[in-house]
DNA sequence: ATAGTATGTAACC
DNA sequence: TGGTTACCCTACTA
């Protein structure tokens, strides 16, 4: 492979050769050299172009016409879809378990009918409290599990209803029909999926991200929001009237260094308090019933690092959870709330996206963390050092996409139902789609995997219904209501009350911001609707072959 | 069709 | 410690 050398006398242009694919014949070589000095080709190795460091010396212009991979730069390979599939550059750790000397077409826990269980040694340290929380709690978990039934077809889609992707859902507690739907924008909407052209979007309520939303345990029409605009709102979801509870920036912007942005809420019902946590690290109360801050603002994570979760255990009233940047998921005892008091500290490798009770007893815990895990911790009052399971699951941090989050089927007396997006595709008849996990955390094992053929964006907010078989899920500006597919009516029928487009986003300034410019969304509905009864949406992991391009 | 971009975290100095 | 920058499976819009 010798060089070829322009006979320029500043600077020298040193051409590269690619030796590996295909030998050109001396034909192309003209064309090649002025595909070649396209710089910027995302292909094309730009290192080496340009003087020395201290832009004086006469060092050759190198333009390598190998191809390299987008990730390491190194010719011989490269990274990115293939078709549907996507190939790991083979430098860099395994993209699904971070671990080196794979990738993750070949990764142990992509393979396995167990999805990434790494199974931690039994321990049994029972503390005498630990007996007694078992004792009390036993009796309320049935032995055998039951048959789990998975919502696995689209039902009714709400297209393009959020104008940015979408950050938050929650049901009602008691109207089986009815969601809370948050969005990047601070958009929060009310919708009843069974009629959805019947819905309210509230826009003056937040400026921005809507972080979580939560209903008022004593007073279901009412619902508390926390945003990154550092206000806690009350909204009256009959009147539509607005309260603030918080203002964290009364003194409005003065710079990212003080803007407070809230993450992490709860309610804790038996002491009247909204608890809300900021991007600082702290700890926020308001009483309920007065509406007033209740208490100084309390240190519970790194200073200055953010505190993205934050869940009040069902059962002991005095428990706080609590997560974050920091890498720790922390137990607390809300008799005792200060700097450093925690109860325990779980440490993760990575930031910890969500933690959460079990629904029921509130005695497991289980994490997301950016490190691709999900952790379970089987008793809150067993060895907390480290999780008795974790589950090597892909749902990487993006920074456009709304953070995953394992969520628990609020209604599986077993307690070991979860779902959660997936990041990394599955070449799905030829198109790569991103499926929604369902994983029984008891055993690690994937028990289904949940995917529509016109749902091609990742799915990261996903909630279980209280009562009836019903997944919702946020996709990008989506929101998807899935049913068992047995459940759902034919599609054919009742299609023109399944989808819903507003909200487009606006247009850059000197356009027209106009909600009737649709096209692009009914396109996307009017395949969906073509599409709808051909075919099984979804397979369960263990009878079905899967669609890998190995 | 393709380039541009919004954007959060961690690694780096 | 703070400021700067790289960044791998995005989802759009112009």
């Amino acid at each position: 492979m010798a060089p070829v050398t322009r006979p320029t006398t500043f600077p020298k242009v040193v051409i590269q050769r690619d030796s590996d694919s295909e030998q050109s014949s001396s034909d192309d070589e003209e064309e090649e050299e002025e595909n070649g000095l396209v710089v910027g080709n995302d292909n094309t190795d730009k290192s080496q172009v340009g003087f020395d460091a201290k832009g004086k010396g006469k060092i050759p212009i190198t333009i390598s016409l190998k191809k390299v991979c987008k990730v390491c730069k190194k010719p011989g390979h490269e990274a990115g879809f293939k078709g549907a599939t996507y190939i790991d550059c083979p430098m860099k750790p395994c993209f699904l378990c971070k671990m080196p000397g794979h990738t993750t077409l070949t990764c142990p826990h992509r393979v396995t009918t167990e999805h990434g269980v790494i199974p931690a040694p039994r321990r049994k340290t029972c503390k005498p409290l630990d007996y007694v929380f078992e004792r009390q709690l036993r009796s309320a978990i049935p032995s055998i599990k039951p048959k789990y039934v998975i919502p696995n077809q689209v039902n009714c889609a709400v297209i393009r209803y959020h104008s940015r992707r979408i950050t938050c859902l929650e049901f009602h507690p008691t109207k089986n029909n009815i969601i809370l739907s948050g969005d990047k924008k601070g958009q929060f909407g009310v919708w009843d999926f069974e009629k959805v052209h019947e819905r309210v979007v509230y826009g003056n309520i937040h400026s921005c991200i809507l972080n979580n939303m939560r209903f008022s345990p004593t007073n279901d029409c009412m619902v508390y929001s926390a945003s990154s605009d550092g206000t806690i709102s009350c909204t009256d979801l009959e009147t539509g009237l607005s309260s603030s509870l918080m203002n964290l920036n009364p003194g409005g912007w003065q710079g990212p260094s003080t803007w407070k942005m809230l993450y992490g809420m709860d309610i804790n019902c038996e002491k009247g308090l909204v608890l809300v946590a900021d991007n600082f690290g702290f700890l926020h109360m308001v009483d309920t019933r007065s509406n007033h801050k209740s208490g100084d603002a309390v240190l519970i994570h790194k200073k200055g690092s953010k505190v993205v979760g934050l869940h009040c255990n069902p059962i002991q009233p005095d428990l706080l959870l609590s997560c974050g940047n920091d890498h720790f998921a922390r137990i607390w005892d809300m008799r005792r709330m200060e700097v450093g008091s925690s109860l325990y500290d779980l440490k993760h490798q990575r930031v910890v996206n969500s933690a959460y009770f079990s629904p029921l007893s509130g005695n497991k815990i289980m994490t997301t963390s950016q490190d691709n895990r999900i952790r379970i911790w089987d008793s809150i009052f067993g060895n907390m050092d480290s999780p008795s399971r974790e589950i090597v699951h892909s749902h990487d941090f993006n920074r456009h996409l709304t953070p995953f989050k394992a969520e628990w089927d609020p209604k599986d007396p077993s307690e070991s139902l979860a779902v959660v997006g997936r990041y990394i595709s599955e070449n799905y008849n030829g198109t790569a789609l991103h499926p929604i996990d369902f994983i029984d955390i008891s055993t690690g094992q994937l028990l289904a995997e949940v995917m529509d053929p016109n749902i091609t964006t990742i799915t990261p907010v996903n909630k279980l219904h209280p009562r009836d078989d019903i997944l919702a899920s946020g996709s990008s500006r989506s929101l998807f209501i899935w049913k068992p597919k047995e459940k759902c009516e034919p599609a054919e029928e009742k299609d023109e009350r399944k989808f819903v487009v507003c909200g487009r986003a606006e247009k850059k300034r000197g356009k027209k911001g106009n909600d009737s410019d649709e096209s692009d969304d009914e396109a996307f509905i009017s395949k969906f609707k073509k599409s709808k009864s051909k075919k099984s949406n979804w397979k369960l992991s263990s009878s079905s072959t899967k669609d890998k391009n190995h």
